[in-house]
DNA sequence: ACTCCCGGGACAACCCGTTCCT
DNA sequence: AGGAACGGGTTGTCCCGGGAGT
């Protein structure tokens, strides 16, 4: 029982550490020992709990996949710019987080998760849009399958990159930063998306 | 003499071979043998031109910032338009653009390269813009100093992220798909940047 | 009371599964783990019952010395074939033997086990003989102490092979091959060893 | 070219360590480190040659495959004899000869390799009393498909068997020992096999 | 008394960037 | 420019101990 509860722990203080290396590093770079040093932990201890770094890895991935759920919202694209604010909220609240988002971008061998990973997302939005077309939130210009898809996928991209620019823009972790890129970003482009009877809605939010 | 001339080719090819498996794996995935091989150099011939691995790195990163030069424009906005096509379009090209574009957002062990070349990035639009505003291309609510530091930033994230997510969504390297995930982020944005005078020029350069 | 019942059932299987193991895999090859599984116990007991592995395989050992008694014979000669039929036997029947038969052919580190092994059995097949001999049962040419001592070596040896190559000529673990070859040996050897006069009660056993 | 002559070298220094190694501790038993160490190479060059311990193992298996050619006999059975005695023989000579014997008794991880090799031997004794038998060489007792089939496969134990003893019973690699001890088994295996007007050819060479 | 899980740490095989000699 | 050699560093294995629970 108590064992039990410790080897939750040492699981979770491994995870932790290879947050911690694989976000400075990426996953080539990263180094065992390093974990294992962060971590405060040893390689028998390690290797019982995980039987590979990749194993390592994809433990981190599946706690990223803990879906950041969002209340839904009358007005469609506020789920969208909420749910922008809770990803970067949680990139700056948790080194897991940030991890995983390496790890993504960086394709471990394999292209496929990566592609996967974004696809994931692209189709999310895609599917918000469409949505908040059907409940006439959108601009005209906006309002159709092709030019929706566009605007979902370049969203997606965007959204990344401003992720990664802030890794770099920001001295310390700074929260403020990255959190006033994106209501930067959301303000630049939601007039040419959103109807202009919700824009004040989503103001708020973005103010907020 | 034509030694020379053999000389320079087998660098290039070194470098182009380089360019290839640094894309593909990143620096650290990268292994010099790969780069032998695909370059049909030996090892002593590698290292007779370049130290390390290091160097082919930075050397790769040289040839990247041979930088694009772009005409001067009547309209100043035309300039960030055309060098932002003319940057997708050296991606689509040349696979040492595409090396070059991901080192940088790797960084090699250290910070600071990458976020120089981000930096550097971001000071480059932000003059483009200050000069834009002095020529009354931009909107009043963009065209104060604070604001344009924070829209330049969000630019040159939301385009790296851009590059990013157009290496996933590509099966090959198909070139129009960047290309048009570019206008649609041009489309969506500098309607909130821009001047409403300017906006025709620019969508006659976007849709070209 | 039970308990010490039980405990000695679990020693057994260790044991039992070990044999298995290092008989597949020689001393270096067996894991742990796999003898672990075989046995259906837990490391904690493994360890409990025995200190290290080298501790197992003394054990298994051990129990390979419960020496084969022969019930004297009339014949002495005779004792040495039905002690050759009964090891043959039981390393058909028994995977402890099989086993301790590998550890000893092996040395586990220490040469000195396998020497003393073959050492311990050439003598007990010298000693044998020289009874023989007194008892006139040898042909005229072997009965004298060097030859004996020869011959005596030489047996063992081919003894020894002839188990190692029927591990390998079978598919399973047949029992009437190895019975089989043993019965082939016996025949071209014998009678350039037993007097004329012995050979039939000989050839009686070994046809048995 | 003098390279190649360097590499050559370094190759059979390496081959010749790690027979040395494989034969005292057997595989698994064998550290990469002790031939290293008793090839005077670094791990660098072992492994430029040799891609994993396996394929050591496998070069040296190669090289012990270089069979030992028997000039023909007029009487047949006189070939089986200068086979063995050659073989003896090598094995004494080289190092590399004992490793791969032991190597081959062994199995390292795959069994098929024992049985092969041994199957080998038993086949090529076997054709060989075939031929023998047709030559009226052989003691009509003993001229019949099955039998020879039989007397084939113990003779190859039996040979196996006594070298494996002689390891064990000799301090140095003493000559004498086994060329000895392989004359006892002829001398005592032969008359139950040859036909009487061949015995005196035979002992004149097993005595030689 | 025995089981079991967690953890410790030495050590092994192998990789890979680099140098050195030709 | 060619290719053998170098050697430190990396991941992963495996034997074993320890302590809580039953």
């Amino acid at each position: 029982m108590g064992e039990q509860e410790r080897a939750k722990r040492t699981k979770y203080k491994i995870i932790e550490a290879a947050a911690q290396v694989f976000f400075e590093h990426g996953y080539d770079g990263a180094k065992i020992e390093q974990i294992l040093t962060a971590a405060g932990v040893t390689k028998g201890a390690l290797y019982h709990h995980y039987r590979s770094k990749q194993e390592i890895a994809d433990a981190l991935l599946q706690q990223h996949v803990g879906d950041i759920a969002v209340e839904p919202q009358d007005v469609k694209l506020l789920e969208l710019v909420v749910k922008g604010q809770r990803l970067v909220e949680g990139l700056q609240r948790d080194a897991v987080q940030r991890a995983a988002a390496r790890l993504t971008l960086e394709e471990g061998s394999n292209q496929l998760d990566r592609k996967q990973a974004m696809s994931l997302w692209a189709e999310y939005v895609e599917a918000l849009l469409v949505e908040a077309g059907r409940r006439h939130e959108l601009l005209a210009s906006v309002n159709n399958p092709e030019r929706i898809r566009k605007v979902a996928e370049m969203y997606v991209g965007a959204f990344a990159g401003i992720q990664l620019l802030a890794d770099v823009t920001s001295e310390g972790h700074n929260r403020a930063g990255l959190q006033h890129q994106l209501t930067v970003f959301f303000e630049h482009t939601l007039p040419t998306i959103a109807a202009p009877h919700v824009l004040p809605h989503l103001r708020r939010q973005i103010g907020g």
